[in-house]
DNA sequence: ACACTTGTGCTAATCTTTTAGCATGTACAA
DNA sequence: TTGTACATGCTAAAAGATTAGCACAAGTGT
């Protein structure tokens, strides 16, 4: 079972590598800018550390200062942030996250986009292996 | 703004507030049991004590014990869960949630499931408001 | 040379979360 | 009645998260 990662994180944890993910690399401002009500820069920083420091994140070296990225790809984070949702919310039913953000948005959802989703449904029908 | 509630809790408030959007109407007994790695009964009392003072969860008396459950309603939880894990993951495109899922799961959603999905996406098209 | 900006390393204080413990009450069966 | 099971109210300590501060280094422009 590949415990999923992020999990038991801390309030500004999360907050920070949802914005890595977001992001990708980002310096400690580009983080700070991202925040609603961001702490002091070294606070910030400080919490970036300790992301590192439990392998949560990783940092590389940018001329004199730090990038900070996500250690775990954003596929893997994405597939367990979405399997949770689904069983938290939904019962395990796809359907309904769809039906949610359909409910929420139907402006905001180009009849492109449903064209492809209605692709994608449609491909993975049975025994549509390849 | 509705801004997000359930955004800035602690870890265990989040865990729990979780179970609760899961299972409803929840003695502190079934939190418990639904934990992976509970604390004591006492721990799990008291941060459920905390999400009622908070207003994040209600409490009702059922002969001489309480049930839990959370206040704000699954829906809008839904609604504010989604969007941000949309958000966060993909760029604001359904479309990579529901390509993360089947790529994932290929096995377990039904046909039925998938046609189901696929009726609620063309009745998303333009327009069709009713 | 000087001030200014932007970054780092390190440290320590403060605040929040998380935990466990005990005293107490009620119901039920032996 | 007595013991066991399960629930609560309250308290307080321990662990963890969050924050800010200072000192220092390198780059930029005056």
């Amino acid at each position: 079972m590949p415990r999923m990662l992020g999990t038991g994180l801390s309030r500004r944890e999360r907050e920070m590598l949802d914005i890595l993910h977001r992001q990708g690399k980002s310096s400690v401002q580009d983080v700070c800018d991202q925040m609603e009500n961001p702490p002091s820069y070294s606070s910030v920083r400080s919490i970036l550390g300790i992301l590192v420091e439990k392998g949560i994140a990783k940092s590389e070296e940018d001329g004199k200062r730090y990038l900070y990225c996500a250690a775990e790809s954003s596929q893997d984070a994405a597939k367990s942030a979405v399997n949770k949702l689904v069983d938290t919310f939904f019962g395990g039913r796809l359907e309904g996250v769809v039906r949610t953000f359909l409910s929420d948005k139907e402006s905001k959802i180009t009849d492109e986009e449903l064209d492809q989703l209605a692709k994608l449904i449609e491909a993975s029908k049975s025994g549509d292996k390849k």
